[in-house]
DNA sequence: CTAAACCTACTATTGCTTGTAGTAGAGTCA
DNA sequence: TGACTCTACTACAAGCAATAGTAGGTTTAG
């Protein structure tokens, strides 16, 4: 069951929502908490080189559509997430999957599954135990 | 668990992988099997305004991003999908669920699981029904 | 006090994608 | 031969992302 889908369908899927680089700069503060511009740039300047405003754009940006919060500090801003990691990816999921579910129904549930199995069939033994539970009491 | 994720994060997540109007002419292309610039483009304008070029480009682009074929019928070109509407679907929707579930492991799983819930709660039942036969069978 | 250093705001350019369509020219048919 | 029909080619605007320069303000070391 390879399916490596060579002859399949162009269509890039984006699942980000964000541009690469808004992605690492977002990665950046959150691993370090906040950041000013100066201090996501030498990060980024580890890696290749990028202008000092090329990374202020950006945060500014990411501060536009909602993502970082900014607050003076001195001289220059501090940026902050608005959200962790975590609530970022989490709703970013939730989105996907609703939209999944709701465009694709079945296709999406069978996909789901049997990525599940290739993934690891221990966990859908944990998914069956959860499942099973969960219909016996019928909840909510 | 409404989660109407008020406070969502913004990044609007694409799954199409096509434009609108590039969607709207594979459907009719998938609906008539195959089909010229001109008969898509009369399917579309029971709806709507359109010139025939605005077609013709879309479906030449089609062509190129290997999602119709074509071929001479006369004076015109004849295009035909490369994939069913099913194929297609298929492979954007593995391709959405592979990236998911890799990117985001568990919590993709969790939120697929919740959303089945909703969705459909019977068919949460005939899952666990196949998970238990399948591990039965231990696997393959 | 003054010049270097640093920071922001604003502006710009470029590349890519999509929707939209015009024009020119070639083939067809009456 | 002239009206039609098609394609090829070209264009352009909008939107988004990456990239970065310039101008001008603040801070700070001498």
């Amino acid at each position: 069951m390879d399916q490596t889908m060579e002859g399949r369908p162009a269509s890039k899927v984006s699942l980000k929502g964000l541009g690469s680089l808004e992605q690492e700069v977002m990665q950046v503060v959150w691993q370090l908490g906040q950041a000013s511009v100066r201090e996501v740039l030498e990060r980024l300047r580890r890696e290749r080189d990028i202008a000092y405003t090329t990374v202020m754009t950006i945060m500014t940006r990411l501060a536009d559509k909602g993502l970082l919060v900014r607050r003076k500090a001195g001289l220059a801003y501090v940026y902050a997430p608005l959200y962790s990691r975590e609530e970022f990816n989490q709703s970013l999921v939730a989105q996907v999957v609703d939209t999944l579910v709701e465009d694709y129904g079945d296709a999406a549930f069978s996909h789901f599954i049997n990525k599940m199995w290739e993934q690891d069939p221990v966990r859908l033994a944990e998914l069956e135990k959860i499942l099973r539970e969960r219909l016996a009491k019928g909840e909510k």
